[in-house]
DNA sequence: TTGAAAGCGCTACCAA
DNA sequence: TTGGTAGCGCTTTCAA
């Protein structure tokens, strides 16, 4: 059997508290007798206090989760999610505390559980929607948490790192209907759910499913608004998921047609660079030149020329972790919003006359 | 307070064995029972079994710790990290246990404590090196844990999934050397501790720090030996740290003398492409086009043109994984080295005339 | 400086 | 089907 902090104490002959104090508060004991008691542990085998015992003990755990609401691997895969995570684990890193990833299960009965069994004191949301069933978990748990997306309910104890989305998007659109382009089409990832890869049928902007692409889509449908392009001469094209792959199967049908849009803005870099892809890919071109832009500012976009807009992948990160750790005390600061900037490659263009 | 189960029993006025199974076993009661418990549960605002005091009772955690023997971020900047992440995240997901990061201080005094404190059943090791410590350190607790590295001395206990790295590297330079170079340089990550960048006299592969590296370096030896190049002759190359800057770095002094190298073989893909960036960038160019060669093929070696050898990155996380998660019956099925295939490119051609 | 006592919140055995 | 009992391994008052 492992030996256990009593094994250490009776082999010393000293109370547990003070095999603990050897361990937990070196200053309360003297040194020799601390010598000791590592001594003996030593030689027992002992591996020092569990981690487990002693997080029920002190009431909490040294260990923040991070939750996706998608597969785990999603987290790996996405440049940004990627860019995120390492925000996350600089801020950790640096408080000493660990990170623990947390898959949830696809069948949302289960997500509870998932949620519930996580030996965490606090959860980091990468939040890709309203993933409302995520956080009524959470806060039922009674654990903190901090979301990567401004809410509308927000209330002193919901924290947040976001951007505006609605602002950044409008950066783009500003710059593509600059440049003349009235013809254009929209790339989203899951705009509908369960929606099929291809042009999509959308009312209007706050019909998306997410609440990022409903902002993004906002944003895009305002600037053509404002050079009097209606939303409904508008294209909206659906990936069915947010990956080069999906970008480039997405806009194929979009891009053939009489009167192809002569630019098309994607709600994501990946996207974007999957919209590049077809552009460049074997098959019917376009007759015109097509200007195409992304979001997020991956690394990615800077060598693929990439026109975008950047938003600090790292820093919400690094806030989210800092938030969720050190809880600032005016709640008003647990509300952020970080400046984005629009990055002007060589993806757009002037659209050509015709 | 909040709640415990020991409330929710006195409030449904049975007993907390009882309400534990309607979490844990709901088999073990009527469905009524548990219908008027857990909606005790809930109007007491009971969040469910705490997770430590059920770890703590049940004897496991159900999270495996990942340990990088760099910072922590570091996990998430290399491109080959990241793919065994995302193996790793794959098995995990599957298994329905969490992944817990743990960073590792750089003092070494306090790497004991943080592998102690981790609450995990068991630890996947991404292994730089011979971190004798960190595994001395693990075994001490007595956790199970799988390397990323076979090991010379490894038990029936130890666990590890790797490569043959001498042969993997042996295949590369095969390439290299019948394509006619002779005089080669050979680039690696902290091939001594804290040797400066660029050139570094080694008396031999066996000498270098890493054993990973060791063993690469031993591969492009043979191969360069069996067609007459001494190791004397070959150019070794320190880049500090893994990184294309510190690629591009440790390279730019190497190309310059009266007899550059002819081809530049480095011991991973973001090294060999900080060379091609060098090779690339403005300054003195060599007179003739350079070969290069990485290792891994990471995504971005493919669009690079860049001559590699390829390791199933996600395989391996996710066999560490499972390996961890469901040990193998027969111990020998522990050791695994999983095949390589060199991948040639347009960074490697003949050494042209002079 | 040291130790005794009292749990942290839960599960699992076994008996009813 | 239900409940009593006995801890899991530790920390932390508080008193000596």
């Amino acid at each position: 059997m492992k030996p256990t902090l009593q094994d250490v104490a009776d082999a010393v002959g000293v109370s547990r508290s003070t095999v603990s104090n050897a361990y937990s508060r070196p200053d309360q004991l003297s040194a020799a007798l601390r010598a000791r008691i590592l001594d003996a542990a030593q030689r027992l085998g002992y591996p020092g206090p569990n981690p487990t015992a002693r997080s029920l003990r002190r009431g909490f755990v040294g260990a923040i989760g991070v939750l996706f609401t998608s597969r785990l691997s999603y987290a790996f895969t996405d440049p940004f999610a990627v860019r995120f995570l390492t925000g996350v684990s600089e801020a950790v890193e640096r408080h000493g505390t660990s990170l623990l990833l947390v898959p949830l299960p696809a069948e949302r009965a289960r997500v509870r559980t998932a949620i519930d069994d996580a030996g965490v004191d606090g959860f980091c949301v990468y939040c890709a929607g309203d993933e409302d069933w995520v956080l009524d978990a959470i806060r039922d748990r009674g654990l903190p948490y901090v979301t990567t997306a401004p809410r509308g309910d927000a209330g002193p104890d919901d924290r947040y790192v976001g951007i505006d989305e609605r602002a950044a998007a409008r950066s783009v659109a500003d710059h593509v209907a600059a440049l003349g382009h009235r013809r254009v089409a929209i790339l989203g990832d899951t705009v509908l759910p369960d929606a099929p890869s291809g042009p999509l049928r959308l009312a209007g902007p706050s019909d998306a499913t997410h609440p990022t692409t409903r902002g993004r889509l906002t944003g895009f449908a305002e600037a053509f608004a404002a050079v009097g392009v209606h939303w409904s001469a508008i294209t909206v094209l659906n990936a069915a998921g947010n990956s080069r792959a999906a970008g480039t199967a997405a806009v194929t049908a979009g891009l053939a047609g009489d009167e192809p849009p002569t630019a098309v803005l994607a709600c994501s870099d990946v996207l974007a660079l999957g919209v590049l892809d077809a552009l460049a890919g074997v098959g019917p071109r376009p007759v015109h030149p097509v200007s195409v832009t992304g979001f997020d500012d991956i690394a990615e976009a800077a060598s693929a020329g990439l026109t975008t807009v950047r938003q600090p992948a790292e820093e919400k990160g690094r806030l989210a972790a800092a938030l969720l750790l050190e809880p600032p005390a005016d709640p008003a600061d647990g509300h952020v919003l970080l400046p984005t900037e629009l990055v002007v490659r060589t993806s757009t263009g002037p659209v050509s006359r015709s």
